[in-house]
DNA sequence: TAATATCATGAATGCGCATTCATGGCGTCT
DNA sequence: AGACGCCATGAATGCGCATTCATGATATTA
């Protein structure tokens, strides 16, 4: 009987190059894998026969046989939105750097917990890149548990798990940009824009904006506070509930820089002059802050620098077993014209 | 002697679920697949069992008994350029809809063609989605030769092959959007920005911007010609240097926003008001389009809808074995202010 | 020159799984 | 009631490769 319909031969395998080349397949792959003696001659054979026979070795089986896939997983809540951009841009460098593939997918929070588990894991990659707030707790547990390598991206580990994270000084960063709000501009009133409860960076940032305010002796007021959950429409709502309340301020701070598009389209859409009657700051520094009107001033957080130390603490954890307990990568902070520099 | 160091052994496989159950692993994997008969406490005991155990198959294991990864890859020049954001999103849920992952390689088109091939390919993906100018046409030929399943994005296949693709209505985007140069603002001296020469998506609307002048009974002016290469630097010096050698138009298409920015940036440091005495048009409308001052009026390119429809063609391909062979999806042109309009 | 170490190479094994083939138990039909 | 067919299940095979073990050839030493 011929081979099964759903065994569709692989092209050219091992075998058909060592039959080209005269040798056993343990040859060729020890020639493919240039590790132990094999004579000159024999090895040119056997390079030879891979060039023209156009052999690529298949990556399921040589990770069958190794026990080990050299790529690295990247698990993400959802691709496409542009904050990603430039951390794709750093994990992509940084992967290929090491000689590892990159498997991307996504998994969405609010899906019913399929049966089927994650798509990524160790039966698929040699570790995992990790994004979000809302990965299973428990499943990273396990992973954990497991010995599986794993890095996580903008969040620390939930729960006492001493997962290797990487992030931004989001509290220094914005301690910076209040500082700034404060010192150069006189402003004593700064609103505060949340991202979601219980998302880290926008608690982080949150701390460093009472840290500031601690500093300059402005007392915390909770009703300057409220959550523009990192998005543009509910942002734009909340200033203009405060707006309608008649709420006291001479700036806003925006834990991102989206809800900064959304507090500056209710500002101008109220006819408030900004910067002149009411500053505004965001955080990230996103490829549109600069083209908003005004420019937005900002906190640029060094995205691709964090997929790049990302990948690089992972293959440290892969390879060495190790990895830094925390990276911290330093923000900037992005002078435009919201805040009422020239 | 125990088992190698090179072969860390898998948490868990069939074997143990087996054992556990109290079943042969072929049961297992019937279970599995829910694909045959298998009675109904049988089943009940192997999936308790993969629950206690947390059993996940391992996809290098069953790829290489199955033949096949399901798995897709995608190939793109480089990754963090916002144009692609829109196309992942697409992408993505289509091939999760589907069933797939997705498996992301980056071929840079300088690189000295190390030996090492193409990262992607049927060694670990059963279909491929290409992006590029620069894949190695003799590589494409190579793999649709074997009946391996491309598709290919934003581009049609080079030198005869039949490889099916997916792109936009270029000619007639850019058609629509001279027309309204013309006829709505009167323009007759259109400047025309392209991209680096030999770009497919350049030629086409290169042609819809002859096609609509031709049709209104304007000479085609080779003066008026300029590469903006699809980025905004070039795009800025070609634009100024027309400007300062005091060429004659009223209105610039570039071929793309990016280089419409730079053209921007170089009409308004000449002075030049936009669109009083130049009407400026893009094509793509990314993401920062809008933001433009004014804001750019452009073609949408939907893009997302591209790398859906890729994924679903290249599943048709991988499945039934059949694709249509082109598939043109439709623009719309997105009138802001920069062609005058209010 | 005989014995031994060294090296290049081939044969054989197993990674974890899907699949095919073989088997035993059961129901069904005449 | 006997023979046949069907169904559930287990045993065995192979996917393509890396790796280990065995072997024959060559170089080395006494």
């Amino acid at each position: 009987m011929p081979v099964s319909k759903m065994r569709p031969k692989s092209a050219v395998t091992a075998v058909d190059v060592a039959r080209r080349a005269g040798v056993s397949i343990a040859t060729v792959s020890r020639v493919m894998h240039r590790t132990v003696n094999v004579s000159e001659d024999v090895s040119a054979r056997v390079l030879e026969a891979v060039a023209e026979l156009g052999y690529v070795p298949h990556s399921a089986a040589r990770s069958l046989a190794q026990g080990k896939t050299t790529t690295i997983g990247l698990l993400l809540p959802e691709i496409g939105v542009d904050f990603f951009l430039p951390m794709f841009r750093g994990i992509e460098s940084a992967a290929r750097e090491a000689g590892y593939d990159l498997l991307i997918a996504t998994q969405s929070p609010v899906e019913p917990r399929k049966p089927s588990r994650c798509p990524l894991g160790q039966h698929n990659t040699d570790g995992l890149l990790i994004f979000t707030d809302n990965v299973d707790a428990a499943e990273l547990s396990r992973l954990h548990g497991q010995g599986f390598p794993v890095v996580l991206l903008y969040n620390s580990s939930p729960g006492g798990l001493d997962i290797p994270y990487v992030t931004i000084e989001n509290r220094a960063g914005a301690r910076q940009v209040i500082d700034h709000l404060i010192e150069v501009h006189g402003r004593r009133h700064i609103a505060l824009l949340t991202g979601p409860s219980g998302n880290e960076d926008s608690h982080r940032r949150e701390l460093g904006y009472k840290e500031s305010l601690a500093a300059h002796g402005i007392p915390f007021d909770p009703a300057l506070v409220a959550s523009g959950e990192f998005r543009e429409q509910p942002a734009r709502a909340a200033v203009e509930r405060w707006l309608s309340q008649g709420l006291d301020f001479d700036a806003i701070f925006a834990c991102d820089d989206d809800s900064a598009g959304g507090a500056l389209l209710a500002l101008t859409g109220a006819g408030k002059n900004v910067p002149g009657e009411v500053s505004l700051v965001g955080f990230d520094d996103t490829l549109v802050s600069r083209y908003f009107n005004p420019p937005l001033t900002t906190v640029h957080a060094p995205t691709e620098r964090v997929g790049q130390e990302a990948v690089r603490q992972l293959v440290s954890l892969m390879t060495a077993g190790k990895a830094e307990p925390a990276v911290l990568l330093p923000t900037e902070l992005v002078i435009r014209q919201s805040c009422g520099c020239a």
